[in-house]
DNA sequence: ATCCAGGTACCCA
DNA sequence: TGGGTACATGGA
């Protein structure tokens, strides 16, 4: 058991808000003490202020893990220096709903994730709520990964799902995921250094090439791009962030979706050039506050009854 | 019971 | 390029 404190600069941090946020679906918490399987390795961590007790990994890795050598702070001045930018005011222009959800985020960190991982999980996510989406992930481990003991078991490999047949993979719950799964995971076979190609594009190039990947559209590939690649200004939009975006900021509206619903490219892009380079971060505090936030998803309805 | 959820593929104009 | 729809499952 090993303990880390954490500085001043590497603060806030908040162990809970991090993992349950939606970002990542195999960690098991038991009161304060969290257990997930981190590159095979069994992992147990728990936060008490600044001390952070963990086992299973060095520190080195925790930090890298935990992106703990990122200065949350600066992230949020630097998110409201693009607000400002863009409000055209930099004084005193005071974004009231960024600062809501970043009081209610900011001790969230983006983990680096393993993107084979993060991308069979965000497969597994589309159209569904995040406990079915743990329930999925977890079933898959226990069917295809390898025990680690006491009920602990690995994320399969590619080629432990590329073997299953589609119909063996729909036994874990995936639904109609389940070609998805095992077509990923055979394109993946087809492609062996892709993931850590892709590690190496730009972004537009990342996304293409994650697109290609068979139930991978634009919010999975944002997602892995956010959360495996960190890749901080990348917004996946997500029904809750359309409607977080649409009701908080109506100059989203733009042109082209002034009388319908905004394009995912629409949000997205608003999103960049509002929030700027960590766009990712913000739209994660936005999701944490998501519960917070009274919202009304009839907006577009309220306006379209309106004359242009 | 109904609606909805960290969406995508496919079809059609 | 953009809009409409089917798709499986389980939580609230």
């Amino acid at each position: 058991m090993k303990t880390y404190r954490l500085g001043t600069d590497q603060l806030p941090f908040d162990l809970d808000l991090t993992l349950e946020c939606g970002q990542v679906f195999r960690w098991q918490r038991t009161g304060n003490q969290w257990n997930g399987i981190v590159a095979e390795n069994v992992v147990m961590i728990s936060q008490d202020g600044e001390i952070l007790t963990y086992d299973g990994m060095n520190e080195a890795d925790l930090v890298r893990y935990f992106n703990l050598d990122l200065n949350v702070q600066e992230i949020i001045s630097k998110i409201r220096a693009s607000i400002a930018v863009y409000s055209g005011d930099t004084e005193s222009h005071n974004d009231l709903q960024f600062e809501a959800a970043a009081a209610t985020g900011s001790g969230l960190r983006i983990i680096r994730q393993e993107p084979w991982e993060c991308l069979i999980s965000f497969i597994c996510s589309q159209n569904s709520n995040i406990p079915t989406i743990t329930k999925r992930i977890s079933l898959i481990c226990e069917r295809y990964g390898r025990p680690l003991g006491k009920k602990r078991f690995g994320f399969p490999s590619p080629a432990d799902l590329a073997e299953r047949e589609e119909m063996e993979l729909r036994t874990c719950s995936t639904g109609y995921r389940a070609s998805y799964l095992s077509g990923t995971a055979q394109y993946i076979i087809r492609n062996p250094d892709i993931l850590s190609h892709i590690a190496n594009c730009s972004i537009e190039d990342a996304k293409r090439e994650l697109m290609k990947f068979p139930g991978v559209g634009p919010k999975v590939a944002d997602c892995v791009l956010l959360f495996a690649y960190n890749r901080y200004e990348v917004v996946p939009v997500d029904v809750w962030i359309r409607t977080i975006i649409t009701s908080l900021y109506p100059e989203v509206r733009n042109r082209r979706c002034n009388r319908k619903e905004c394009s995912y490219n629409d949000i997205a892009n608003f999103c960049r050039e509002y929030f700027g380079s960590f766009a990712g971060y913000a739209q994660q505090y936005f999701f944490a506050a998501r519960q917070d936030l009274s919202l009304s998803k009839d907006h577009i309805d309220e306006r379209s009854d309106q004359p242009l």
